[in-house]
DNA sequence: ATTTATTTACGTAATTTTCCTTCAATTTAA
DNA sequence: TTAAATTGAAGGAAAATTACGTAAATAAAT
C-alpha cells in the first residue's frame, strides 16, 4: 500500500488519535497545506502555537525522516490533486470554500474508484454488451440521468438502446427479456424497489441483467454481472453526487472496451455517426 | 500556458542555454531528479562538481527564492508530470490500461477545473436560481443528461424546474419567458443552433438567461451570466467525456450555494423530500 | 480520596546542518 | 588590455535537529 498516496488525508484521518500537540500542528497544516510548504519550521511552529521540536516530532510520526522531508511529501501530496479526504459543506462556508469542497470530493471519489477498480466485472458486462440484441438502462432519480447518458454513448455502437424511467414499463421489459437481451440497471443504493423487483423479473428470463451499484446489494444479487461501485456518500443528508461521477466514468469505460473489441474497421462508422450532427452547430471561427 | 508544465522539461529545453557550472548543475538534476529532492545543496554541488553558490544561482535562475524551494517545486513537478498528462485510449490498450487512462482523464479535468473556478459568474447564478420564480434547464445530446441530472437535483428547492430536450418546445419556452424565468442553458460546445437560438429568443424577454458553456462561444455571448468551462477535449473524435463530469460538479456546486443561500431554516424541508423516498427503498440490513 | 511513582508530552537551549551572501579570483568576450 | 561575466572560498545567518530537563498526565499505592 502506497504510504503517499495521500498524506493529507493520512493527516486528517489520523487527526483524533493525535495529542495536544501534534492536533495543534496537524490542524495549522489542514488549514493552509499550500503554505505549510513554504513555511519554516519556525513559522509553522509559531502558526500553530507549539514549539519547533513539536512539529519535527510530528513529521517523524508520519513518516517523514524530518521537516524537510515532510514538506517534499505535502508537497507532492499537494501535486497529485487531491486534497483531503470528505468535507462536508457548512453552512458557514463562503464561496471561496464550499465550491472547491465539492470539488474536492468529486475528485476524491474517483481517485479511490481508481484504485480499486472492479476489471473483471467490467470486462465481462463489455462481453455482454457488445453481443446484445438490445441493451435496456434502467434507472431512477439521479441514475436516470445517468441512464440517459449511458443511452446517448452506447447508441453509436449499432445497438438497439432503450432507456426507461417509468416503473410500470420497466417490470414489462423486463418481462419481455429474452436471449441476447442485455438489462443494465444502475444505482447508488442498490436498495429501490421498483429496480430490484424488475431485476429479479428480468433474471427469470433468458435475458442478462448486469448492475452497476453498490456491493451485496438486493439489487446486486439479483444481477448476472455486477459492476461495484461502493463509493461511500452520505445520502441520508445529501443527494448523490460522487457516486454518479464514478459511474459515469465507469459508463465510459464500458464504452471504450465496448469500441476495442469492435475493433479499428468500427471507426469509420463511428465518424459517420459523429458527421451526422456537423450541420447542428455553428463552425468554430 | 500550462505554468505547472514540468520544471523537468523546462530545465531540459534550456539546457543548451545554460553556462557552465550551470549546464553540470541541470545534467546532475536531470540524471536523478528524484534523489535531488532529497538531497541537501552540498551534496548536489558536489554530484555536479561545482561549489554551492553555483547550485544557489541555478535556482534562482529557474524562478525559485532558493534551493529548498526548487527542491519543492521539483518534488511538485515529478508527483505531478507523471500521471496527470491527458492519455488517449488506442486500441493496443488491455483491460488494465484503458480504464486507467479513462479515469486519469476524467480526474485531470475536475484538479485542473478546481484551479480556475469562474466563482463570480457562479455567484450570480446562484443569485438568480434562487430568486427565480421558475428555472429551465436546456440541453441536447450529451447535455441532456446532465440537464436531466440537473432538473432532479434542483427541483428540491421548492422552485419550479423544467427540463427538455425538444427544440421546438425549447423555443416555445423559450419565447414565453418572463421576469422571474431563469433559462439555464448548458453545451459543451456552445455552438449548437437549435441551443444558441433559443437562447437568442430568450433573451430577447424579460427573463434571465444563464449558461454554462465555453468561453467566447455563441451561446456565451447571448447569456447575461456565462459559467465558463473551458474544459479541452477532442470533440471531434470522441464524445465529451470530461466536460460532462465537470459541468456536473458545477451544478452541485450551484445547488450547494441555493441551499447555503436558503439558510439553515430550509434544512427540514429538504428532510422532508427525502423522507418521502423511504418507502421506495428496501431498508439497510 | 490522596499521595507517590512512572510514563508521556512538551519546550528551552545547545548543537549541527544547511543555506545564503559577500567578495575576490578567474575566465571569457570585446 | 579592459570590461563583463562566471565561479568558488569563506564566513555568517538561518534552519533544523538533538539533548536534556521540566511539567503534565496517568497509573499505582497508600
Amino acid at each position: 500500500m502506497t504510504t503517499e498516496s495521500n498524506l493529507l488525508a493520512t493527516i486528517q484521518r489520523q487527526l483524533p488519535d493525535l495529542n495536544k500537540s501534534e492536533t495543534k500542528v496537524a490542524e495549522a497544516i489542514l488549514q493552509n497545506p499550500e503554505e505549510a510548504t513554504r513555511s519554516s519550521i519556525a513559522s509553522l511552529a509559531g502558526a500553530a502555537g507549539v514549539s519547533e521540536p513539536s512539529v519535527n516530532r510530528f513529521c517523524k510520526t508520519f513518516g517523514a525522516s524530518g521537516f524537510p522531508d515532510f514538506k517534499l511529501q505535502l508537497a507532492r501530496a499537494l501535486a497529485s490533486g487531491v486534497r483531503y479526504v470528505s468535507r462536508a459543506v457548512e453552512f458557514s462556508d463562503d464561496i471561496q470554500t464550499f465550491p472547491r469542497k465539492l470539488f474536492d470530493n468529486a475528485i476524491n471519489a474517483l481517485v479511490t474508484a481508481r484504485e480499486d477498480l472492479p476489471l473483471a466485472a467490467i470486462e465481462r458486462a463489455v462481453d455482454h454488451i457488445s453481443q446484445a440484441r438490445r441493451v435496456i438502462f434502467f434507472g431512477l432519480g439521479t441514475s436516470a440521468a445517468v441512464a440517459r447518458d449511458a443511452e446517448h454513448k452506447f447508441f453509436r455502437f449499432n445497438v438497439p438502446v432503450i432507456t426507461h424511467e417509468d416503473p410500470l414499463m420497466l417490470r414489462m421489459l423486463a418481462a419481455s427479456g429474452g436471449v441476447g437481451d442485455v438489462f443494465f440497471f444502475i444505482s447508488h443504493t442498490g436498495r429501490t424497489k421498483a429496480l430490484v423487483e424488475a431485476a429479479q423479473i428480468a433474471s427469470n428470463t433468458e435475458a442478462t441483467v448486469v448492475a452497476m451499484t453498490h456491493e451485496g446489494s438486493p439489487l446486486a444479487e439479483r444481477s448476472h454481472c455486477c459492476i461495484n461501485v461502493n463509493v461511500e456518500e452520505d445520502t441520508d443528508h445529501y443527494l448523490p453526487m460522487t457516486s454518479r461521477l464514478v459511474q459515469l466514468v465507469i459508463l465510459d469505460v464500458l464504452a471504450a472496451g465496448v469500441t476495442l473489441r469492435r475493433g479499428e474497421s468500427f471507426t469509420p462508422y463511428l465518424a459517420r455517426i459523429k458527421d451526422s450532427l456537423k450541420d447542428t452547430r455553428y463552425p468554430t471561427s
